[in-house]
DNA sequence: CGTTGACTTGACCGTCTTCAAGTTTAGTGG
DNA sequence: CCACTAAACTTGAAGACGGTCAAGTCAACG
């Protein structure tokens, strides 16, 4: 018996990638989806809690998430630690520090993830071969810019419970457009207090209790080792954060 | 007398870009250079104060800046500011958005500004005629999500001392790298204590007796309507800064 | 059945905010 | 030249918001 071919040992080729018939991401041409296929260098299984990419590390790989989520977070030497954002399906990690490959931040899996491996230095063949990729790339790059620009605003002048609101809020937005989040049961983050505190830039203490003043509202219920949204739109009036509607996105 | 070309009426013609010759930024080959100086569209002139884009507005230019510096801010609803980062030249600005064309943030100049200015939807042009220039404005952008990344780790974890004592080292290495700060004097920053206050996430008043307690320790000293740096070293350990080496960046 | 991780709660305390008043400087028009 | 104004900085006092400490509950797991 011969041996197959490296894609199809795969678990997802890319032509079954899970992001592909996705409403939110938008189609590849054949030609695209053909080169990605070689782009694409082999897959990452990770646990829950595992480590997938570490703060000072070199790392020659990219990254693009296909299934669960994690946080990428930075840490102080003195051990305090601030998570910056989410990565959830369709993101692409590792990015940053193109050039040296080392990493300015730690990236841990919140629940079992997939993601698609890239090598980072043929991102130059990419970039060469089919320009309307690399636009995507930076669209995204762009994107995650926003996102952060919102959670800098948030920390810095909203209060504690307004804080969470937001945090809320943009997670389950985020999780529905990305298809962590499917049907229309009610929504439910997986993390604990301690995750969201570090979001926040708060005391896992004070998060406790910040969270359940949400919960007295009816905005959310905290049940074991995660967070019902109850109403969006109650959150985000209390964050008093205006959203841009949502438009179609390309992914890698 | 016939027309000069529109290239030779510009102040500052891509041959003679205040950017091309320092020793941060690096050179363009004859070609980029040429293409480049097509893709220039016009030059934008702003006193200190201004306005150069606005949250909410659609915008169809970006620009590089080219000479004096400005910050990138948003605010909430009620009228509470924070800003998000810093513009010098060198930076690319008004990537964000680049589908809708729809800014999330404002920008306002903190000195009188050179900008140089770019089409937006002329950028595919870009990315398919010279892919190692699309490749550096996506370092761009992922060097702006760097410092962003910082910027969180700052606000959300650090005190207000070692706040500011990040933020007044991480302005001036920024100024000397872009050329912003010239020679071996005295680093000076001149911006008020408010723009301070809203890059901290701290009222102003706390803000103000920080400065003090940061200029009693003899790290800087406050000079009308600016901030002089006396020891940056000294700076960087009190925020318990980890800085990596500087590199060759690309500019556009 | 002891251990561990996550959540909870109360008490106390410090950082930072708000309010209020005052100083200094530069700019303006009489 | 001088009063008037505005912007930026300064300072003190009072109090809110959030941090720290400490103790305790609960469920899951071996």
């Amino acid at each position: 018996m011969t041996h197959a071919t490296a894609q199809s040992e795969r678990k997802y080729p890319c032509d079954r990638c899970p992001l592909l018939h996705r409403d939110s991401f938008r189609r590849f041409s054949d030609d695209e989806l053909a080169f990605v296929s070689g782009f694409k260098k082999g897959e990452l299984f990770v646990d829950r809690g595992a480590t997938v990419m570490c703060e000072g590390a070199s790392n020659p790989h990219l990254y693009t998430v296909l299934t669960g989520w994690g946080f990428r977070y930075k840490l102080l030497p003195d051990g305090r630690r601030q998570i910056v954002n989410y990565v959830m399906p369709g993101d692409l990690i590792g990015l940053q520090g193109t050039l040296t490959g080392e990493m300015q931040h730690s990236i841990e899996a919140l629940s079992p993830m997939t993601l698609c491996m890239f090598e980072r230095n043929e991102l130059m063949t990419l970039y060469r071969a089919h320009p309307p990729l690399a636009y995507d790339i930076t669209w995204l790059a762009s994107r995650e810019e926003c996102m952060l620009d919102e959670n800098l605003l948030s920390i810095g002048r909203r209060s504690a419970v307004e804080r969470l609101a937001y945090l809320v809020a943009f997670l389950v937005g985020r999780a529905r457009t990305s298809g962590l989040l499917s049907g229309n049961a009610v929504s439910r983050l997986a993390l604990t207090q301690q995750h969201m505190a570090d979001t926040l830039g708060l005391s896992l203490v004070h998060t406790n209790k910040t969270v359940r003043k949400l919960a007295q509202r009816g905005l959310l219920r905290w049940t074991d080792g995660g967070c019902e949204v109850l109403d969006v739109e109650g959150l985000k009036g209390l964050a008093r954060w205006e959203d841009q509607e949502a438009r179609q996105r390309p992914f890698l």
